[in-house]
DNA sequence: AATTTTATTGCAACTTTTTGCGGATTTGAT
DNA sequence: ATCAAATCCGCAAAAAGTTGCAATAAAATT
């Protein structure tokens, strides 16, 4: 990153502006002062101007590409496109007649909106949201298993739930998660984690739905180890490179 | 989860923040720091700005994800306002430290939405509309006493809870009806009228929610006679003609 | 080519924004 | 009730931004 030495245009400066931008997609005023040779009063206005232009954002100390995704949607779920992927490729792990536990999350929510009409099953759920989401559905049954609820996450945990679990033997469980690793599902609420424990235990095979940017991630408590699990479900095809060091007997990624 | 290393734009901090929460829905500020490498009082003064910007809900200690808030749609309901002023009337009845059972409807779902904000008390319901409307407040605990769901009311029935409610000794009980006459409570769904015994039975005093529309009406099953119920509680004032009739020993009109 | 005009640039003084810190205060959990 | 963590508040330092202005460079005009 070495200064340029001869005189420049502000046409030429800007154009190289904009190549760091579109390059890095972000840019300090104090980098450009310094690699450009000119004075960072020099380089704001010259930011100025591409955003006035509409090319750049400019933000306090520099600025940013315009497809920087610094803007967020508002009140719709994150990540919504990759949840639906990741639901629709989940419900064909369901079939007829079926005992289902279904954890919290948007995305087992989604599952559970996108579940097939004709779907005969029964579903547990610990989420209001998913039970609500389920009670849309025609044909399924839907027991909700109480405790006491987590305001946050709007699932109920406890004692009372967890002995619920115990009294059932399901033949599927679906949860999502808040970090995955190769080495094992992690979580950040203690006595969701408990739950969780005992939705596993609760179930012959069991499901964790993710998008795929968790993959990789940890958290402070342990949910189980890789090998607990049955099915891993992600926005991502089967064979993508992102799962290496997940693939092991007895773990089907879908 | 290493540290950043480079400078940071203020925005792309706030970016970052906004990925961590649509990924994992909440967030401790003091995780933050560190991975930002920045004091938790700038972490701080993001959360705030972010919250205000309406993208993240802050909460002590961190923040949490937005997706994860009951969205109240008061124009569906209908005969708003008559509820609206019957759910304040009730949430008199209301005190620090009381056990109150809940249960469904949108009368009750909107005194739920109407608990003054200090109110520190224990709620257990069998309504999920109602057990979301509690979530959102601050300083109750809240119970959901699970079953098997009803679809088209929300709300559990069954053997779980009404066991459930057996062991349960509440202070107050608030429910809605569908019927209402000089003689008793009536309703039209079996589970739900068999739940609605086990609530009263449950609760030492037990008030009824209802807009003056129903007085006078009756369905096919009786939940109680009129004589078990302590507080009626509509959108007429105490002294209102209508109810002729309904005034008796031990019965407070509200 | 000389000269006028216009645009660009750097500088200095001043303002605003951002950030971290100490201490008072509130909050949540025990 | 008690105690530690989290938050709030004010402040001060550093960084970034703004403005006016003079010097200089580029462009336009004669």
């Amino acid at each position: 990153m070495h200064p340029i030495q001869t005189q420049m245009l502000k046409r030429e400066r800007q154009a190289f502006i904009m190549k760091q931008i579109n390059l890095h997609n972000r840019i300090l005023s104090a980098d450009l002062g310094l690699m450009l040779n000119v004075s960072e009063d020099t380089i704001r206005r010259d930011l100025n101007e591409l955003a006035e232009a509409g090319e750049l954002v400019k933000v306090h100390g520099g600025a940013l590409s315009k497809s920087y995704h610094y803007d967020y949607a508002p009140s719709t779920t994150y990540a919504l496109s990759e949840k639906t992927v990741i639901a629709q490729k989940a419900a064909t792990l369901i079939e007829d007649g079926m005992f289902v536990i279904l954890g919290g999350g948007t995305t087992v929510r989604e599952l559970a909106r996108l579940l097939p009409v004709d779907l005969k099953a029964t579903f547990f759920t610990i989420s209001l949201t998913t039970a609500l989401q389920l009670c849309d559905h025609p044909t399924i049954d839907v027991i909700f298993l109480g405790g006491t609820l987590v305001k946050n996450s709007q699932i109920s945990v406890g004692g009372e739930v967890i002995s619920r679990l115990n009294e059932i033997k399901a033949d599927l469980c679906i949860m999502g998660t808040n970090a995955i690793d190769t080495e094992c599902i992690t979580d950040t609420d203690l006595e969701a984690v408990q739950v969780k424990k005992s939705m596993i235990k609760a179930s012959k095979r069991s499901a964790v739905v993710t998008i795929s940017e968790k993959l990789g991630s940890t958290q402070k408590l342990q949910v189980c180890e890789l090998s607990d699990i049955d099915y891993l479900v992600t926005d991502l095809p089967a064979d993508a490179p992102q799962f290496l060091g997940y693939r092991r007997e007895g773990l089907v990624i879908l």
